[in-house]
DNA sequence: TTGACATAGTTAGCTAGCTAACTATAATTA
DNA sequence: TAATTATAGTTAGCTAGCTAACTATGTCAA
């Protein structure tokens, strides 16, 4: 995702808007801070959970399985809740299982079907991982009361309706 | 970045902030959500510039050396404004010059650095991806008035304050 | 019951990031 | 002025996404 250090000025998005009369300057500065602040967001959590050893694809593998009552999921459901390609979910899951934090469980029933099940080892993972986690995004987002939080997230729900207007 | 298409339930939350006291689940769901809107706002961004050959780096590029009054710039430069490595900035000037969207022009006062030039093609292709990216910005965006607007820019700023904390 | 289609997982090859190491050149300083 | 240090750009090799194609298996309908 894009970096943006360096976001236009008012004066530059002028300077463009003159060039290009269809600019609507608010909106596109508020779109490239969203953008940019979500970056350095995700490289910071990226930063947070490579000390643990982890990074974001393979960190959301073990937290969906520990959301399940047995632990225990397949690949194509994980690729589809985690938003990746089952492709990718294939790679996610070698380096998860060569860490001994997931293993792979052949199915009987449907011999196409591999059960994921979220190891002992996987667990004690998430153990360590998620009270920093929790710790840390409770700091970055201090100063925002409860009313700005809901603000935000009625502001995010309404530009998610408008993305389908983008592509 | 993460996809994310699965965010935890209020439920999810709570079970999660049973085991682990320090969740604060507000705050996790205004993180998680900002991420994964940020998330699709580039992949939509990125459908709509592949369809003038681009993606976010190399257009990006472009609209850097737009922004210089003699539209030339050099790499080291371009790398830090892009918020890229340097590495990454040999690597999309050399697929832009590949398009004649620019080219590289070997500077004779300091024989280490290269000068890089938006061609008349580049500009070209700038005159044809703007109009249309500020068209989808503004429909994506239409939603939000401007005291929303503003209320996003405000909170944004009050995240990017937070960061140092998550890392 | 067999031929067509659908599904699950993997593999191969692509992109665009990264760091570390390298070459060439410039600047500084002992 | 010679040695050191810093800077500019590139290259090599890594990661983690992607799509398309492949294998194996299951399902369904003629």
């Amino acid at each position: 995702m894009l970096q943006l250090k360096d976001l236009p000025t008012p004066e530059v998005l002028d300077q463009f808007a003159e060039r290009y009369p269809d600019a609507d300057v608010t909106a596109v500065s508020s779109f490239l801070q969203l953008l940019r602040v979500a970056t350095d967001l995700s490289i910071a959590l990226d930063s947070c959970l490579s000390k643990h050893g982890l990074l974001q694809g393979r960190w959301w593998v073990l937290i969906l399985l520990m959301r399940e009552a047995t632990q225990i999921s397949t690949p194509s459901i994980l690729a589809s809740k985690a938003g990746v390609s089952r492709a990718t979910m294939t790679g996610l899951i070698d380096g998860l299982e060569q860490n001994n934090l997931v293993e792979r469980v052949y199915a009987k029933d449907d011999r196409r079907s591999i059960f994921i099940h979220l190891t002992e080892a996987g667990q004690a993972k998430l153990d360590v991982v998620m009270p920093d986690y929790y710790r840390r995004v409770r700091l970055c987002m201090q100063a925002l009361n409860e009313e700005k939080r809901t603000q935000l997230q009625q502001i995010l729900g309404l530009i998610n309706q408008g993305i389908p207007a983008l592509i």
